[in-house]
DNA sequence: GCGCGTTAGGAAGGGCAACTTACAAACGTG
DNA sequence: CACGTTTGTAAGTTGCCCTTCCTAACGCGC
């Protein structure tokens, strides 16, 4: 009986309102599963045609959505001319912040396909420094756009709020630096920021068809995050700080639980021991296996995997998650550190949380936050993604 | 620069429900702030005042509002006529089915405010004869309303999908029960099911003001369970079973690790070793303590507790929670317990999680599912909760 | 006492969004 | 080739919220 609730209707809803929804769910559909007749969008939407046709006539005028000529095959009554979402018409910046020393990002269309990239190295640029660097770096990417800009999107390290504020970035010294706003006033643009994690599983939600109804990304670099999405929805958190996995414990003193021991708890960056981050980095492991044969080498990487198993099985029990993607090096992660946190994650909770769980490497390779931030823009300012 | 988005546009929206929407704003601010004019209503919601003038009609039409006078105090201006929330014109059926030998339900009026009572012993009934012992109850239930129902609110133990289907609940032997369709039809009046653990966060999100961004409520029965509200909404999951966290693995075997140990892990119900049920459980924590005097009872409810913090502590981290709630005998889990639960999670997360975070008991006493399973009926039925 | 500015509530009229109904065009089928 | 089917559009209706205007009720200052 019931059927769906928001428990907290905060903002009023206009009928203007509801027609950008509608419109978007057509952009959505043609977006997800391709070229479709307004009649058949009508029956899938369950508008009128009448109505569909009039936002489709928006949308051309728009020119997010072209006629593409009736179908070829032979059915029934007058052949519908299906339409298709113009996915070379409007370009994105995106931009990835996640590495120290690098800025990376690229321009692309709307089906996320790469029109032109570019990498800057930077050295170790702080506050407005950092700032100015990152306005630059998007003013070069946007004069190589050469279809109109929908916005920048930027995944950004650190706790960045609903507003594209990042409260906290300790690397690039920035607390409270308005980084969307600053942008957008320069660039005439709208500009969205994420946490990179964050960026990274809308990447993988839109692109890289991960299950809407639970998934968790783990990006593993310089340090390590997590970005969640349940219920079709990105998880923000009380303080926009949602998916700060790097720095649970997950080592504890005395710790020789699974026959594999990891030695005793390292120091962390953040000042506290034993944290996620001081064995799952791309820093930790690399220094656990060096001058390692392969056989250790598997022991070792395992010995993480179990840790990292241990560390999600309460998460992925708490939200019934149906994913966990791995994100990062896959010579280090693909492996038996996988193999042995799904094991792990299956051993410690209950058969009807861990059947149905999938864990695997991304498919997006390096890409994810890159098109991650291309999915703020696009959800932003399309409504759909 | 971001605002809002809705990943999943999924369905369409019409003017109506634009409206639908506006309302239950209305009753919303009515139900949490008191009694408004209707031109403070239009200055809150973004309204003009004309449109709220029309919805507050209908909601006086309706029987959900009335006037209230004017205020006494004295300000420049016509003062405007308060509007207050009819609280006493409808009341709500509230059924809790979480313990197994009894049925323990509810008259309640919109404001949660008990009415009548009524709980009855039953023994050990088991599928299509617990369907009836439940219908027969919400039956007599309803008799003893004196108000016009909005419907019947049902917490149940197990895994219950959006349409109010059990699809198992293994103490029942129930598996794809219909239970809403059944007593909806049964009772000609809407029912609504949620499992008992998300109904009680609800009751603390409506009734206990919980914090909308990010609560946990732990339910500790005879096994545990767990609900979750993120971002203003329920957690669902893939498989509708978020919360499952009473069979997480917690205790290893040679675990030693907290100076406290809690021996070997035991053997749970569910065929595994070491789940949190096993330690935490009411039965379990009862016996756990049984023949101890008042330190050793502190020291062995503390390393339960510190259990509990360890498997909540990724949790809290990933979800940037604000506040974790305890559902079950205060004597119990209210003191070391809590004590340890807390100082653990703060321990193995960093600050920016750890801080913010609160960890108290309920203060619904033993009501929050059955407050919970009203909130199902006030948000489905009028649209807030 | 009396104008004046301010606030609350309602009435009238307009614009927009989706709906229903009706129709022409284009296609297979018998 | 008539017929039913399907598509897309045109015309008119209904519903919802808006802007604009008006009246009522209050405090304030002269």
């Amino acid at each position: 009986m019931a059927t769906k609730r928001a428990l907290r209707p905060t903002s009023k809803v206009l009928p203007e309102d509801g027609r950008a929804h509608n419109r978007a769910m057509l952009l959505q559909h043609l977006f997800h599963t391709g070229p479709a007749s307004r009649a058949e969008l009508a029956r899938v939407t369950g508008l009128t045609r009448v109505t569909v046709s009039d936002l489709a006539a928006s949308l051309i005028a728009d020119g997010l959505v072209a006629e593409l000529g009736p179908r070829a095959e032979g059915r029934v009554g007058k052949p519908g001319t299906r339409l298709r979402l113009r996915t070379d018409a409007f370009q994105i910046v995106a931009i990835d912040l996640t590495a120290d020393t690098r800025l990376h990002g690229a321009v692309l269309d709307l089906s996320g396909d790469r029109k032109a990239r570019k990498d800057v190295a930077v050295e170790g640029l702080d506050g407005d420094e950092a700032l100015a660097a990152v306005l630059e770096f998007a003013r070069e990417l946007v004069a190589l756009a050469d279809r109109p800009l929908l916005g920048v999107g930027i995944g950004s390290p650190g706790v960045v709020d609903a507003h594209g504020t990042v409260i906290q970035a300790p690397n690039r010294g920035w607390y409270g630096v308005g980084l969307a706003e600053t942008l957008s006033r320069a660039l005439s643009l709208p500009v969205h920021v994420a946490n990179d994690a964050n960026a990274a599983v809308l990447g993988e939600f839109t692109f890289g068809a991960a299950s809407a109804s639970g998934v968790l990304v783990v990006t593993v670099g310089q340090g390590v995050g997590a970005g969640i999405v349940v219920d079709g929805a990105l998880v923000r958190g009380h303080g926009d700080a949602a998916g700060e996995l790097g720095h649970v414990t997950v080592v504890d003193e005395r710790d020789d639980v699974d026959h594999a021991p990891l030695g005793r708890a390292q120091q962390c960056a953040c000042g506290r021991r034993g944290c996620l981050e001081t064995v799952l980095s791309v820093p930790a492991l690399r220094h656990r296996i060096a001058g390692l044969d392969a056989a250790e080498r598997d022991v070792a990487l395992a010995a993480v995997g179990r840790r990292l198993g241990v560390a999600l099985a309460p998460v992925v029990s708490a939200l019934n998650l149906s994913e966990v993607i791995l994100s990062g090096p896959p010579e280090l992660l693909g492996g038996p550190l996988r193999d042995a946190a799904l094991r792990t994650i299956r051993e410690r909770t209950i058969p009807v949380i861990g059947t149905g769980l999938d864990l695997r490497m991304t498919r997006l390779e390096e890409d994810g936050t890159l098109l991650g931030a291309a999915v703020l823009v696009l959800s932003a300012e399309l409504g759909f993604g």
